[in-house]
DNA sequence: GTCTAATTGAAAATGAATTTCAATTTCCTT
DNA sequence: AAGGAAATTGAAATTCATTTTCAATTAGAC
């Protein structure tokens, strides 16, 4: 199963919001805006996808040879650490980010011959999981749902 | 957040019924028994446990120190094929079996502090699930879900 | 018992994630 | 604008779980 998540890709305006986002949060902890940092959340927000740290190298090296791997790796860490991005790690053990808009909470379809990845979000669902989760005494933070399948393209050749 | 999942050990019965299921399974696929198969599964069966290779390695390690970790790593993985175990992978991203009773699917709470795992089952939360698949003309093979949080021992000094 | 194929265990290989370190760059202070 | 402290960069090295290799051993069919 190869992994690849796409959505529609954020609009100019949107990204230009969220490089500021990130300019405050450097500023904010006494990091520094560099070239690379700019080009490198430039490419991951425009991208819009689940994208591994190896895939964003991989274009970014195409437009910009002189950034190397280990710059974008720890720029998606830091889009992670400034909220800008999540984390997610899916079946095949990959870590992946996905860069993040608001709070909404969202799950996830992967489809396990094309790789596509679709974002869902249940409410219904959140409340169960939350019931369950008293049942136990349990103090519920945060949770993990993948469904995994074959998505509408795949499921009639599968 | 270290994760040590514990149930219930299983009676004997359960377990020498299953060794069982193991040897018709050696036998079907032309593989051969072993002390280190018969000892290895045992200890697994018995501790009814979320373990990782490692962990099973150490606890075997202590009775019989001949049998080597890359014996009980495939072990594992001759488990998991024959149906008598699953593989999981939680947060902390390393790979733990749990023996497989019947086919019965559930999921799981872990304790981010104590690292407990708790399973549990809900049938509302599976047919949404569906629900959202269909929604999406997806068609879901398998599913994970993880709720991560306090459990009820560690809420309180959390 | 013989023989062939499977198994074992130590060690090596793999591969993604992370860290190290010397050279370079940012940007605060003057 | 120049100086300088601290952060950043990129290549290479390291880590660590997982998986594979290979020579020696063992199971079990005949």
């Amino acid at each position: 199963m190869k992994i690849s998540g796409r959505r529609t890709a954020e609009g100019t305006k949107g990204i230009k919001q969220k490089k500021e986002r990130l300019k405050s949060f450097l500023k904010e902890k006494g990091l520094k805006s560099t070239r690379q940092r700019d080009l490198i959340s430039s490419e991951f927000l425009a991208m819009g996808n689940h994208v591994t740290a190896e895939e964003l190298y991989r274009e970014i090296n195409k437009k910009y040879s002189d950034i190397g791997f280990t710059t974008v790796y720890r720029t998606l860490k830091l889009l992670n650490k400034s909220g800008l991005a999540a984390e997610r790690v899916f079946a095949d053990n990959l870590t992946r980010y996905e860069p993040l808009t608001a709070e909404e909470h969202h799950d996830h379809l992967i489809c396990m011959k094309c790789g596509a990845i679709t974002e869902f979000q249940d409410l219904k669902i959140e409340r169960l999981q939350e019931r369950v989760a008293e049942e136990f005494g349990f103090l519920a933070v945060s949770h993990k749902m993948e469904l995994y399948g074959y998505c509408n393209k795949c499921r009639d050749h599968a």
